[in-house]
DNA sequence: GGAAGTTGTGCAAACGTTTGCACACATTTT
DNA sequence: AAAATGTGTGCAAACGTTTGCACAACTTCC
């Protein structure tokens, strides 16, 4: 229906490919052609197409970006990043959560090849091993946030940023540290609670290990878990700032005061974080940043320059007024 | 490069049309046919171009969005609420921000239009008139988000809000009740502000209404402007819940308790206002449901089920500890 | 004044699908 | 037994671009 390439030919009396060049400034056009032909596209609204150019050309200018969380804020940090960069190299992007759902990233993924994207991205992805056969369909370049293993990634060292939190409560004291963790993606965090507490010779007690959702519900039923042990943590570190702010909550209904009887850690330094009442002393994960190395990392890929290497970016502890030494009245208590 | 219909074909010794129709489920291929070349396409890797069948067809089963501000999480609910609804219809997502800024929102959707998606969803538009020109180039629908005048939108009734929200102040005794407004965004709250005001006879002063960015910045700044003036208000009703958070923090800040010396209101009702520190007295924009209402909408468009009617959801109150009446030494010192 | 180069344009194939129409053969109906 | 209907497949055009190649006309050079 709508006007195209040849509709113009038609009335300017020329052939297509002319008209084609002439829209594409051509050298070898000649500037009288050009101009009218350009007039006479935009009196007749010509509106090129896009999914004639992508099937002639070979490729569509799209990037395909398939995120573990939607929800999540942190997510959105990385999304944000994403889309500046992709907007600056004039692609597009298709966006697409999976829920945590690995036949949902499947799904997402082989969608993004129907339709021919030159690239794709995918946060935490669950099925990465797929992504590494060498005869799956999937013919196109593949940057992965926050893998460990795949080639094309680029992740944020979650493990250390851990360690040094915890070694920071150490510091002020605290023996009983609790992690609230988030099976399925909190991993590598864990892994850097355990570091620093056995570096320290404190033993891993599993008790103060609690599972949680990852959001802010998660830390409102995991506090008080702890807070009814027996023996309860001085301080409790979070699998992110969500769940940290659940926990702050669920502590002062218990009448618990943080960071005076009690200290917590978030993780991600979300823009509200350094603004929370009381703000929140974690570890900054340069969503931003990390969202448009993958990006650039994407287009290298793309553009055929295979010389890219795994990028691991370090994370900055942000230290705030969520924890404190701590206190002699619980500690000795203990 | 990658496997066609033709390749299948040749090997599977039928015509190129067969395959397609094989594929595709066609009820006049024998069975026998259709099992031989769909296991053949699985064999050979063959995943379909739906850019080819775009072209083919004239749809691209593809929706643009074109968000106002990907940073405010606001935002975010809505392209939740979007981002499953249009998962829900099979259709994918292009994703754009524009970050308030017009000539890039027109380049959004001129880009849209050159990707042939085949219908749009634009938040907080600057450019209404240009969709509502009827020869401008995008014969495909648009909904916005948000307008209270373009004929296909859902919005969400933010002066009413505001409105009851004020009312809400004032009967818990207030009377000197500032506004941090968004100049860009926030007429409406502006006016529900100023109606509500003056229904109750009280005049509105110029003083009382500071703009702001829309951000926590922005209401770290506006609230010393505000505590600074001879005659301070004793509650701030802010854009939205970030500047709230950003006005209680500079508060803070002044040795001011809230709501003991000053009540503090916002919009939106993020996830995290409930849980703040004080929990926020806010007006919850349905921000997923809004972002679903609109993908239906623009889908029964799309349709051409032409009979829709724009619609306007009512925000809810939601009263917390942000908010309390008047206290006596600040009102009386008045 | 012929060879060589330059400039401007057109032809036609290609990209990978879908789909109306035609047709051959098989089956059912009268 | 002829006619009508049903079943399975192929032809070829269409969707809207891009682009290698060819070619004519015009310049420039020796």
């Amino acid at each position: 229906m709508a006007v195209s390439i040849k509709d113009i030919a038609k009335i300017a009396g020329v052939s297509p490919s002319t008209v084609s060049r002439a829209l594409n400034n051509h050298p070898r056009i000649s500037e009288g052609t050009k101009a009218h032909i350009q007039q006479l596209a935009k009196e007749m609204g010509y509106v090129p197409s896009s999914i004639a150019r992508s099937l002639a050309v070979q490729r569509s200018a799209t990037i395909g970006v398939a995120v573990t969380d939607l929800t999540d804020p942190y997510y959105i940090g990385l999304i944000q990043g994403i889309e500046k960069a992709i907007a600056a190299h004039t692609y597009q992007m298709l966006l697409n959560s999976f829920y945590r759902d690995p036949d949902r990233e499947l799904e997402v993924v082989y969608d993004f090849h129907q339709r021919r994207v030159d690239g794709v991205i995918v946060t935490g992805s669950y099925i990465e091993n797929i992504y590494l056969d060498p005869d799956n369909n999937f013919f196109k370049p593949v940057v992965i946030i926050n893998s460990l293993t795949y080639p094309h990634s680029v992740a944020v060292d979650r493990a250390t940023g851990m360690r040094k939190l915890i070694k920071h409560l150490i510091d002020l004291g605290h023996r009983r540290i609790a992690h609230v963790t988030q099976p399925r993606d909190g991993m590598e965090r864990l892994e850097g609670y355990r570091v620093a507490l056995e570096a320290h010779g404190i033993s891993v007690d599993p008790a103060l290990i609690v599972p949680c959702d990852g959001g802010i519900m998660g830390g409102l039923t995991a506090a008080p878990v702890l807070m009814n042990l027996a023996h309860p943590p001085t301080a409790i570190s979070c699998f992110n700032d969500l769940t940290a702010i659940g926990v702050i909550n669920a502590l002062h209904r218990h009448k618990c005061r943080v960071p005076q009887d009690i200290s917590v850690t978030g993780f991600d330094d979300l823009e509200m974080s350094a603004y929370y009442n009381p703000s929140l002393t974690t570890v900054r994960q340069p969503a931003n940043r990390v969202g448009e190395r993958a990006v650039e990392m994407l287009i290298r890929l793309i553009n055929h320059k295979n010389n890219v290497e795994p990028e691991i970016v370090q994370p900055r502890l942000m230290f705030r007024d969520s924890t404190a030494p701590v206190s002699l009245s619980t500690a000795t208590s203990s």
